[in-house]
DNA sequence: CTTAAGTTGAAACCCAGTTGCAATAGATTA
DNA sequence: TAATCTATTGCAACTGGGTTTCAACTTAAG
């Protein structure tokens, strides 16, 4: 059953909006997913939750809406340490850049911000004269309760 | 023409050694890439060098190279904001960890070490409890030249 | 030298992501 | 509201980076 279209725009849907942006029924479908997406998700899970609102959607037109959001930078890509497989994951751009730490043992993502990492960033492009558009933190090891249940 | 056996072995080589492989005519020859690289190479690049001392090597080897070493933790891996194709470039594992910036228009990669990093990473392991086996920032943006230039 | 376990190359395979193209649907204009 | 123009879509074929399988071969130990 398609989205009624009297639905409320989220902020990823207004924001390319306002861009000039053309709207369509699949490109609100897949960014309702993300923007309602509780943990981070890969294509092929977007693709499976956009199908469940509109079973027509084709995984070309997610991925091409993802590379429309990062170009537009209102998603980011992660790796999350590509811990089974290459595949990508995606998380809408937070207002605040955070580090995303990843178990080696269960697989568990933690998120952390810090100001030491905002005070970082502002170090390079003061330090390097580089103009950060988008920055990953990603690190791998092992979380308290794996180090503790071993 | 293979490289002689009496070849002075790298860090890489002895590290491996040391922990008891089996040390290989073709896992020398890949080791010897990768350690004297003057830039970060990806898979491919690693297997044209290596076929040049060594023309017989399978591109299979170099990948199962690759991951032992990364396995224990000699090299890194990276993915430079993956700005053409979806690979990744590896690098001998440094001494002190470096972040890498990544200029979106050139193409140019920088490297830069940080005590703030250093300091991050130290927050993050006691806050977050999290045991950190391998870390990664990796920045997308504008450098100096590129911002002048435009 | 013999042996046993680890490593190799070749080929087939896998999977995430991309490309080409004809049909379709937004947005704009009249 | 209808015509128009152009961006977007779905499908199918394709690409590229990386992996699996397995028989033949090395390596290091004894
Ligand atoms: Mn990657
Ligand atoms: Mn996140
Ligand atoms: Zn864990
Ligand atoms: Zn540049």
């Amino acid at each position: 059953m398609p989205l009624p279209q009297t639905e409320a725009p989220g902020r990823l849907q207004s924001e390319l909006m306002s861009r000039g942006l053309r709207m369509t029924h699949q490109r609100r479908t897949i960014l309702t997913v993300v923007e309602t997406a509780k943990q981070h998700l890969d294509a092929a899970q977007i693709l499976r939750q956009a199908r469940r609102l509109d079973p027509g959607i084709d995984r070309v037109t997610v991925y091409r809406t993802l590379s429309l959001l990062k170009r537009h930078g209102l998603i980011d890509e992660l790796d999350l340490m590509h811990m089974q497989g290459e595949k990508h994951f995606y998380e809408r751009r937070p207002q605040r850049d955070h580090i995303h730490m990843a178990c080696l043992r269960c697989g568990k993502i933690a998120e952390f911000e810090s100001d030491l990492f905002d005070r970082l960033k502002g170090q390079i492009q003061r330090e390097c004269r580089f103009h950060i558009v988008v920055s990953r933190l990603e690190v791998g090891g092992y979380c308290a309760e794996c180090r503790a249940s071993n």
